[in-house]
DNA sequence: ACACAACATAGACAAACGTCTATACAACCT
DNA sequence: AGGTTGTATAGACGTTTGTCTATGTTGTGT
């Protein structure tokens, strides 16, 4: 199914990234992968109080309210944000960890192009 | 549904992220949330050569040729990579643009988060 | 011209996803 | 205590996604 070793082209050197950080990694992105999750998160990370109260986000979207939880939730699940309840509200802030991680990810394939040429 | 001037907290500012603009970014993340198409794009990305060989792709994986030959379209329409055939055999290389814009729309997230503190 | 190899496309199908309504839980306020 | 509001969970349902097999397309070599 394939002619490595006949001369098509220079054999990987390695796999960059292994199957199970690629694994973990893919859901992160997979997180973002929705424009109504990337939008939340966006209106989550730019708060500018640093956090937002869900009665915020709400009413934003033209979707019902256990929706917007249910993608709060992913992006929860995924380490993009946090939340924590405050009285009769929850505010959701976001764990810019997680978005360093996946900058030097992205930046680190930059790098390998940059220094291959 | 909400208490959008009730005083539970300040209303948001703008939404960072416009509607279509999120629409056009998921795109990008949804293709990068796959662990076989993140992996893929990793290997193109990171080629010695600045490019790979498909002939190269797809025996690294246990999915069938035409599974990877979908993957990568995916990857190509995402604006994640391109294509070129030559003679036989067809290579795949990055395409920083992309991955830059996406590396700079999560710095910047983490730059509104610091400015915030 | 013909056979063969690399890659792409088409169609089918189960699994995952995004959305909804209904309901539960938690905190506030008379 | 009881009613009201904010948020989460449960279950249902149509759509999208990831995978496969079968086939088409393009280039090579004899």
């Amino acid at each position: 199914m394939s002619n490595q070793g006949q001369g098509c082209c220079a054999p990987l050197s390695e796999e960059p990234l292994a199957k199970e950080q690629a694994e973990e990694m893919a859901t992160v992105f997979k997180a973002l992968g929705d424009p109504v999750r990337l939008r939340l998160f966006s209106m989550i990370a730019s708060g500018p109080s640093g956090e937002v109260c869900v009665c915020d986000l709400t009413p934003a979207f033209d979707l019902s309210q256990p929706t917007i939880s249910h993608h709060l939730k992913l992006l929860r699940q995924a380490g993009l944000v946090d939340s924590e309840r405050r009285g009769t509200w929850v505010y959701y802030r976001s764990r810019p960890e997680t978005t360093d991680r996946m900058a030097a990810l992205l930046a680190s394939v930059s790098a390998d192009r940059a220094s291959a040429s």
